[in-house]
RNA sequence: GGAGAGGUGUCCGAGUGGCUUAAGGAGCACGCUUGGAAAGCGUGUGUGCGGGAUAACCGUACCGAGGGUUCGAAUCCCUCCCUCUCCGCCA
């Protein structure tokens, strides 16, 4: 959420951030509800604190024996009009909220500045694109080939934009959760979670998802419950509303959970394979840290999403997003992209982002050194993708005859299986 | 899903319309006392919003959430959420 605050005091500087991001907004009538809404609760609570000491002197009255009859209609009159007041200022109130809640968080100094993806700036690459002296497959040539893919069958189930995996495949992403939870917790400091993969509207709002962006999830008819599109939600939203001792920080969680998204708005777009589905398996890196922190930490946080490919061979680069591109919530986000040679591209694999205080303003998380409460810091990463790191497993790591290898640092986690065959 | 009991501050716990701007206790912080500690004594101890100098302080709201009745609500009424016990159903 927006500090209402700094738009007061630094109104320049919001909207000049505003523009990088190319977000037009009314900044102007959102300042004037806010003015709006100061004068009216001054002069309700002028009001009230009239009406207060009024009630207390017809108590004493009252068990006095004295007759208090006239000062409780002179009551009556106060009562009405504020109960006016009252109305007008849940009414700029609720105006106030719905404009600070789709007000996205501001760049961070550092992020490139352009209107799309097409402006990020690449700030490394790991690895080299493997060299094949064979014509290579997309994975679902190869899985669908190997019998072990099948779309045909999901979209029987389920429909467009699903898929089922068999045998060694499934084992696969089943080996790629464990194998990610494992280096997180034992390796980076995590404590690993399993939360709902159902949550409420106040949860979609903590972490920016509502009210903007309700076309994006899906919703359980007759119900509060949303289905996660990322364990960023759930996990995020654990400390919503807490005031943490400063001795708890920094916490680092990470969790697998499948994720569901509509993707509307994405129609055409990737819709061969499993790019962009319904429904999806990740693993989520989610961080509560000091303000001071939060930028070493998300140097650190990627540099967690990263070790995952460099142990399993895949070779990727690291993209800074552009102001243009960037996530509502994020004021800085840096996308692993693993290279796809079936694609014959870079593909955004994970997304790792600091939302600064926006999240903690929203969800209300704060923590305590001194007297006054400050909000934390949140981050968040994918650690990885689950599914599209199965899709880079196959392409990279895909042999002539159409078997595939599986990545040394994976084999335990395969029961010592070194290569997917037909089967 | 059905029946019942509950939800009060960091915690325990009192409180069924007005000396409650939430009693009392525990915890915590500071001070006194002590050779040191404990005990004891004293003081303080939440959050949001508005005003004010980003102070002191003042006002206001908050007793699960949201409405309502009333001059006045933790207390009465309505709706919802959550927890516990029993039954049903299931994994």
């Amino acid at each position: 959420m927006f500090d209402i605050r700094l738009l007061r005091s630094e109104p320049d500087l919001v909207r000049a951030a505003m523009e990088k991001r190319h977000t037009k907004v009314d900044l102007e009538g959102g300042l004037e509800i806010d003015a709006k809404r100061r004068t009216l609760v001054y002069e309700m609570e002028q009001l009230r604190a009239e009406q207060n000491a009024a009630s207390q002197e017809i108590g004493l009255k009252k068990r006095a024996k004295e007759d208090a009859s006239e000062a409780i209609a002179a009551m009556k009159a106060i009562k009405d009009k504020i109960g006016a007041l009252e109305e007008q200022v849940r009414e700029v109130d609720a105006q106030l909220q719905s404009f600070l809640l789709t007000l996205p968080n501001m760049p961070a100094e550092d992020v490139p500045l352009g209107k799309d993806d097409t402006e990020n700036r690449v700030e490394r690459v790991w690895g080299e694109p493997g060299k094949f002296d064979f014509e290579v497959q997309d994975h679902v040539a190869l899985g669908e080939g190997l019998g072990l893919l099948d779309f045909e069958c999901a979209a029987k189930l389920a429909g467009s934009r699903f898929c089922l995996s068999r045998g060694a495949i499934a084992q696969l992403e089943r080996a790629l959760i464990n194998f990610m939870l494992d280096i997180h917790t034992r390796e980076h400091g995590y404590m690993e979670v399993l939360p709902p993969f159902m949550v409420n509207s106040d949860s979609m709002q903590g972490t920016g998802q509502l009210p903007k962006f309700a076309e994006d999830l899906f919703k359980l008819e007759g119900t509060d419950y949303w289905l996660s599109p990322t364990a960023e939600v759930p996990v995020t939203n654990i400390h919503r509303g807490e005031i943490l001792k400063e001795e708890q920080l920094p916490i680092y969680y990470t969790a697998y959970t499948p994720c569901f998204r509509s993707e509307a708005g994405s129609y055409g777009k990737d819709t061969r394979g499993m790019i962009r589905l319904h429904q999806f398996n990740k693993v989520e890196m989610v961080k509560f840290v000091r303000p001071e922190d939060s930028w070493e930490e998300l140097e650190k946080l990627t540099q967690n999403a990263e070790t995952i490919l460099q142990r399993l061979e895949l070779p990727y680069r690291v993209v800074t997003l552009s102001t243009g591109d960037l996530g509502f919530c994020a004021a800085k986000t840096y996308d692993l992209e693993v290279w796809l040679p079936g694609q014959d591209a870079y593909r955004e694999i994970s997304s790792c982002s600091n939302c600064v205080d926006f999240q903690a303003r929203r969800a209300n998380i704060r923590f305590r050194r001194g007297k006054k409460p400050e909000f934390v810091h949140t981050l968040n990463g994918s650690g990885l993708a689950v599914g599209r790191t199965a899709v880079a497993i196959l392409e990279n790591y895909q042999q002539e005859d159409g078997s595939v290898r599986v990545p040394t640092a994976l084999q335990p986690y395969m029961g010592g299986l070194e290569c997917i065959t037909a089967g």
